[in-house]
RNA sequence: GCCGGAGUGGCGGAAUGGCAGACGCGGCCGACUUAAAAUCGGCCGCCCGAAAGGGCGUGCGGGUUCGAAUCCCGCCUCCGGUACCA
């Protein structure tokens, strides 16, 4: 067994070599045709779904962040004897596309596809196992048809509809949804443009009806910042629609409803004055005509604004009074009407009541006006006099009613459902719920997109595109002036069509989809991409999802994630699916920064190549390296120091694997068991060791916590490395702590463990099969079980020694060996513990004394 | 402002009520080598000490507990989201 060995008469071992060896075994397992799913396989299914990306042109360092982790989930439950779906494909409409072809004169579909070309190569390099039959492109007509025809059953169930209406602009990407507009200064969250408001005829899909489902999280597992984020933005609030009623005056009638809605009922009495959103649309009837000039100036102002500096951040309070007065219901009082751009026409009725007292808001136009604060609410024991001037904007439980009639002394909250019943009775209020989710607006001024399927005829307007007529395609050629219009709007051909009613002339819509239509369910397709006549086989789609899991990036947590919950209510609500969710469990990986610590785009010159660094490297060391960086929801800023640790760390599996027996020329301890072990207990560490590391390994792996599975990984082949040319090196044991090392590393680096798996097999006299197609190895739980354990023993909460004890030994024992420990027999100097506590089962002793 | 997340060695990070700093980078020392590289081994939170050992230490201040990076209260800083939503 004991072999002498002078170094330099070895034969070398041979080199880890990741270039060679990864291209060769990528060829082959796609020759084996080892990850195409056969969706009719009975056994277990797991569906796991990565966010596909925008073929923007080159992968960079933060696609493989994501796709890396989720390759090697896929392996992992491939080893669970799952049937594991791992699909991809390209989001290839969108808007840089349109920017590339304005630029060089190019069409969008070349750039996009030449784009896309150089990702799968790039995707490919990975090693990642994605089923490339399965494969969806979202230009591709077989996909956008499905867009089409979704939208022709929307707009027949009522789901979606045209309105004219004012609209979030863009100058250079055209019409946004409102959650494309960000910030306090309004920027298009994709070119970072100053968003504007235009009027425009626009198509809007209602997702406003699920605003209450999408609160309903009980089938979906987010995480809890994307919960949160999505809950915000629906914006549930009750309250009351309160019925106010225009006083008459010189110049009008008077007897106009005027509705508002507020959160706070119970200060209906505090109403000093109220307040109408610029676009209101009383705003003009109710105008005095000496107040006519200055409130048109007010409008005009609020327009600019808009596109200006609106929503500043100082955001001093403006407006103009309209000359006109409403009744409050409750009381009878008249008060001043004005017009303020505080007030927003898009929310709740476009109006309000302003209570001073009670809102800060209201408070701060008051206090500019000069209109009356009064207080309705008050704390148990304020006095009148406290009640003066001042805001009180807290809301508490044990507060009151002052000043408001019949209604004082009640607590606010009983006080306020009395208001509102009894505005009720006399129809003058109801109990009201508001959100702040607005129906999606998916028309885009954009060429590179989904042709809304519409024709508008002078007879018959707007005309749905017969079904048997789809796709409306986009042509192919179209002539770019360099300017961002759509060059829909200018192509004859395209434009016109004859009524499908009447015949008649008649002219197509020009508007396109957004693409977050085309996000919204691609991974339904991809379980049937060349179906045709339905968007999707039901039955396959009815097996197989909701999906698994889906992994991505937390940038679109009330974007896509929130359009895709809507969109498959929808087909749920024409009836094509039965789901309620898209899928079951989303899990945000965290972004890769620039060294820099900005976000890595080609225009900040700070973006990683992954291809630079397979060159280097190879594949499977980014792919761990990637993992071990750090927690994989986290990212952070890249950098590449530590890339060499994981490149030293395969070359040593590597040299574990290949040569058990080489004994270190610079190791003065090589070839000798560590101090005090004999043979059998090395046998039994290696095999504890390798036991230990699949148990926690595993764990990992379930949690996602790549970062320690690798390091525990890395312990073991340390463990190893210490007894590599010793006299257990090579034997059974050993064999076993290696071949559970390449199992456990075969989802994160699946090259190397699959050399050295196929080198293995043969020496034991084996026929070959891919490591890729093994089970994930049994935990002996045996083998963990060791004869002694080390137990610290703190004194008053202070570790001051570790004593070693029978691994069975019980609490008294535990606690005799500890008190009889030399050096805490000489910290009690004689005293007695009052109290020994022993955490976790004897893990820990703690000796309490007082002083 | 509001909502969410984070703050631990020179650096990435580990430990989610029980041994702080696993694993890796980096640094220093040593071995191997004619030499260098590669490789291998050892050491490295801060302060006192020759050592044994002791004190301090997880953004800051308090608290709960036998015991707190971890739980609670009050702050500070950074990152992400949001922007007058009545």
């Amino acid at each position: 067994m004991t072999q002498t060995q002078d170094p330099r008469e070895r034969q070398r071992l041979e080199r880890y070599d990741p270039v060679s060896i990864e291209p060769r075994w990528q060829a082959r397992w796609e020759e084996l045709g080892l990850y195409k799913t056969n969706l009719e396989d009975r056994r277990e299914r797991f569906y796991l779904l990565t966010m596909y990306p925008y073929p923007s042109g080159d992968l960079h360092i933060g696609h493989w962040y994501i796709k890396t982790p989720t390759d090697a989930i896929a392996r992992y439950q491939r080893m669970h004897g799952k049937n594991v779906f791992l699909p991809i494909g390209f989001d290839a409409f969108g808007l840089p596309a349109e920017n590339a072809a304005i630029k060089n004169k190019i069409n969008p579909r070349d750039w996009t596809m030449a784009n896309i070309e150089n990702m799968r190569r790039q995707l490919r390099s990975m090693g990642a196992t994605f089923d490339w039959d399965a494969e969806v492109v979202t230009a591709d007509p077989d996909y956008y048809r499905w867009n089409q025809w979704f939208f022709l059953q929307f707009l027949k169930a009522g789901l979606a509809y045209r309105q004219k209406s004012q609209v979030d602009w863009c100058p250079n990407d055209g019409t946004l949804a409102r959650e494309q507009v960000e910030g306090v200064d309004r920027r298009c969250w994709r070119c970072g443009a100053k968003v504007e408001k235009r009027d425009l005829d626009q198509w809007y899909l209602r997702v406003t009806k699920y605003a209450d489902e999408l609160l309903d999280f009980s089938e979906i597992e987010f995480p809890d910042p994307v919960r949160t984020q999505q809950t915000n933005w629906i914006g549930r609030s009750e309250g009351g629609e309160i019925v106010f009623e225009t006083a008459p005056s010189a110049h009008h009638a008077g007897g106009e409803e005027l509705r508002v809605f507020t959160t706070r009922p119970d200060t209906l009495f505090g109403a000093t004055f109220m307040v109408l959103a610029p676009e209101h649309p009383l705003v003009g009837a109710l105008t005095a005509p000496e107040r006519r000039a200055e409130v048109e100036a007010y409008l005009a102002g609020a327009q600019v604004q808009t596109e200006i500096e609106r929503m500043s951040t100082d955001r001093e309070k403006t407006g103009v009074a309209l000359g006109a007065e409403a009744v409050n219901p409750v009381n009878g009082e008249r008060i001043p009407i004005f017009v303020a751009d505080y007030v927003l026409g898009g929310y709740g009725t476009g109006a309000i009541m302003a209570v001073p007292a009670h809102d800060e808001r209201d408070y701060a136009f008051a206090e500019k006006f000069g209109l009356p604060i009064r207080r309705v609410v008050a704390r148990p024991g304020e006095e009148a006099a406290d009640l003066v001037g001042a805001a009180y904007i807290a809301h508490s439980d044990d507060e009151v009613l002052v000043n408001s009639g019949e209604y004082d002394g009640l607590s606010a909250d009983e006080g306020g459902r009395r208001i509102v019943a009894a505005l009720e009775a006399r129809g003058k209020g109801k109990a009201a719920v508001t959100y702040r989710l607005r129906d999606w607006l998916i028309s885009r001024q954009r060429y590179w997109g989904t042709p809304i399927p519409i024709i508008y005829c002078e007879t018959h307007g707007a005309v749905p595109v017969p079904e048997e007529d789809l796709p409306v395609r986009l042509p192919d050629n179209v002539d770019y002036e360099g300017s961002g219009v759509n060059p829909l709007t200018r192509d004859e051909a395209f434009l016109n069509v004859a009524c499908p009613i009447g015949g008649e002339p008649a002219r197509r819509e020009t508007d396109t989809m957004d693409t977050f239509i085309d996000s919204s369910w691609y991974w339904y397709r991809y379980l049937s991409p060349r179906q045709a006549g339905t968007p999707f086989d039901v039955d396959v789609v009815e097996s197989w999802t909701p999906v698994q899991q889906y992994t991505g990036g937390a940038e679109h947590a009330v974007m896509h994630l929130l359009y895709a919950r809507e969109w498959t209510k929808m087909m749920r609500d024409i009836g094509l699916v039965r789901q309620n969710e898209p899928w079951r469990r989303v899990f945000n990986q965290g972004q890769i920064l620039g060294a820099d610590g900005e976000r890595m785009s080609k225009s900040r010159g700070n973006v990683q190549d992954p291809d630079d660094l397979v060159q280097k490297y190879g594949a499977d060391t980014v792919r761990l390296f990637l993992m071990f960086m750090g927690p994989w929801d986290q990212g952070g800023p890249w950098s590449p120091s530590g890339i060499g640790g994981v490149y030293r760390f395969l070359n040593r599996v590597w040299a574990l694997s290949l040569d058990p027996h080489y004994r270190e020329p610079g190791d003065p301890d090589a070839g000798t068991l560590p101090d005090g072990q004999d043979e059998g207990a090395a046998r039994a560490a290696l095999r504890a060791a390798a036991h230990r590391t699949l148990r926690e390994v595993t764990g990992d792996y379930e949690a996602f916590h790549f970062n320690t599975m690798v390091a525990k990984l890395m312990e073991l082949s340390n463990t190893l490395y210490r007894y590599r040319g010793t006299s257990v090196a090579g034997g059974p044991e050993w064999d076993e702590a290696v071949r559970l090392l390449l199992l456990m590393l075969a989802p994160a680096a699946p090259h190397i463990t699959e050399e050295l798996w196929s080198r293995r097999l043969p020496a034991a006299g084996q026929a070959w099969s891919s490591i890729h197609t093994a089970s994930w190895p049994e935990l002996d739980l045996s083998a963990v079980a060791e004869s002694t354990r080390e137990v610290p023993v703190q004194v008053n909460g202070k570790v001051r020694d570790r004593i070693v004890v029978a691994s069975n030994a019980d609490a008294a024992a535990v606690e005799a060996a500890a008190l009889a420990s030399p050096r805490v027999r000489e910290l009690l100097a004689g005293r007695t513990p009052h109290r020994i506590i022993q955490a976790g089962g004897g893990r820990l002793v703690n000796l309490v004394v007082r002083d």
